[in-house]
DNA sequence: TCTGGGGTCCTAGGACCC
DNA sequence: TCTGGGGTCCTAGGACCC
């Protein structure tokens, strides 16, 4: 057996890697996946990070640093595919395969090794699979836990293979600053500087119950195991919790800030049409709807309400979130973006609808799957409500 | 031209019930 | 007539991840 059994795979820049395929003339200039106006950056090639360019970085910052960078539209369909192929590419190694994202996937190897050897020869095998048949090359951890695993292919990249035996995985993670643990961001990162604790060592060394007043109960004990990497070592695979999601939303950024009622309401038109139809295709409903509204300097809120009944129809989406929209009683506010959310997803079959004393029937949702069907057949700009055509 | 869009999980207070 | 806990649901906010 094995003591590292656990393979963390993760694509070098992925968007920038697929989109490159098309486009191998740019391979050696600075490119960029993204959105236009007030978007970020969603990957950004190797060469623009010597720029100083990375993901999440505002557009607008990016084309400052390298006035030259080449900006590409990301390509979901494609990235879709191609991950598709790659996660399968992985299941004839293991059927022990845990995605995590479009780009990355855990992968338990315990029961390949006999077959392909030790999980080094099986991520470096891994690695040329994937570069000799998708194009595009990826980094691999190897080790006992989930989180040391993600941490060494973090620190492989781009384009290597780390291996961390349990007797090194202290003198691994505990060099390193607290922020680089997964599940320390920027606030928490603060937060343990501001007392003392930079090095995951300095986390390692503290007492449970002190950590633990600092920070929170649960991430306390979480950061303490994190500095340990005695973090969970078994996968989520099939149809676990995670398999059904648990809450579907949309929510978009308006080009310019808007105050005017007429411009909000149709905008969450469209988002409540989108939700509902993804939520009609997965077969799901829910009874929580949420609205979020996010002002000109950033601040955000959220506002929620819970319907008597699960609901996928559009109409009573998108009245909710109207509704929870007006008692804001917002007066010529701009926003900068608003979201619809629904939650509590459950089957849809395991709602019964009651039809209530005088209601007339369930034409819009019956309406609702006309418009499924014409959009199945048609196309998504064939069918809209009348306000957004 | 400053800061996307899709999610999950945790915390905390109040309501309500037993 | 004095002051319980525990559990669940709802709501809002916040942190984090990719």
């Amino acid at each position: 057996m094995t003591d590292t059994p656990l393979l963390h795979v993760d694509m070098d820049a992925f968007y920038a890697s697929v989109a490159l395929r098309e486009r191998p003339d740019l391979v050696d200039q600075p490119v960029v996946v993204g959105g236009s106006g007030r978007g970020v950056v969603l990957a950004a090639n190797y060469v623009a990070r010597r720029y100083g360019i990375h993901s999440a970085l505002p557009m607008a910052r990016a084309r400052r640093l390298c006035p030259q960078v080449v900006v590409l539209a990301p390509d979901f369909d494609t990235l879709t595919s191609v991950s598709a192929s790659v996660m399968a590419t992985f299941r004839e190694v293991t059927p022990l395969v845990e995605s995590i994202s479009l780009d990355e996937a855990f992968l338990d190897v315990r029961g390949a090794v006999r077959r392909l050897g030790p999980p080094a020869r099986i991520a470096e095998q891994l690695r040329s699979t994937v570069h000799d048949e998708h194009g595009i090359t990826c980094s691999v951890g190897v080790a006992a836990s989930v989180s040391v695993a993600k941490l060494g292919s973090r620190r492989a990249k781009p384009d290597g293979v780390l291996v961390v035996p349990p007797a090194e995985v202290a003198s691994f993670l505990h060099p390193l600053d607290v922020g680089e643990l997964y599940g320390v961001g920027e606030k928490t990162r603060a937060l343990l500087h501001r007392i003392g604790l930079v090095t995951a060592g300095d986390v390692a060394r503290t007492p449970l119950e002190d950590l633990q007043r600092a920070v929170g109960r649960h991430l306390g004990h979480e950061l303490h195991h994190l500095a340990w990497g005695t973090d969970r070592g078994e996968l989520h695979v099939g149809a676990g919790p995670r398999a059904v999601e648990k809450s579907m939303g949309a929510q978009e950024t308006f080009a310019r800030d808007s105050d005017d009622r007429d411009v909000i309401v149709r905008e969450l038109l469209r988002l409540s049409a989108r939700v509902a139809a993804r939520m009609r295709a997965a077969g799901v409903a829910g009874r929580t709807v949420a609205l979020t509204v996010r002002f000109a300097d950033f601040t955000t809120i959220t506002r929620s309400r819970t319907l008597a009944e699960a609901t996928d129809v559009t109409v009573e989406i998108h009245g909710a979130a109207t509704g929870l929209y007006d008692r804001l009683a917002l007066r010529r506010t701009p926003l900068r973006l608003v979201g619809v959310r629904v939650e509590g997803l459950v089957p849809r079959a395991t709602v019964h609808h009651q039809l209530a004393l005088g209601e007339p029937d369930r034409g819009w949702a019956e309406a609702d799957r006309a418009v499924d069907r014409a959009t199945r057949r048609f196309g998504a700009a064939a069918v809209r409500p009348a306000s957004l055509v």
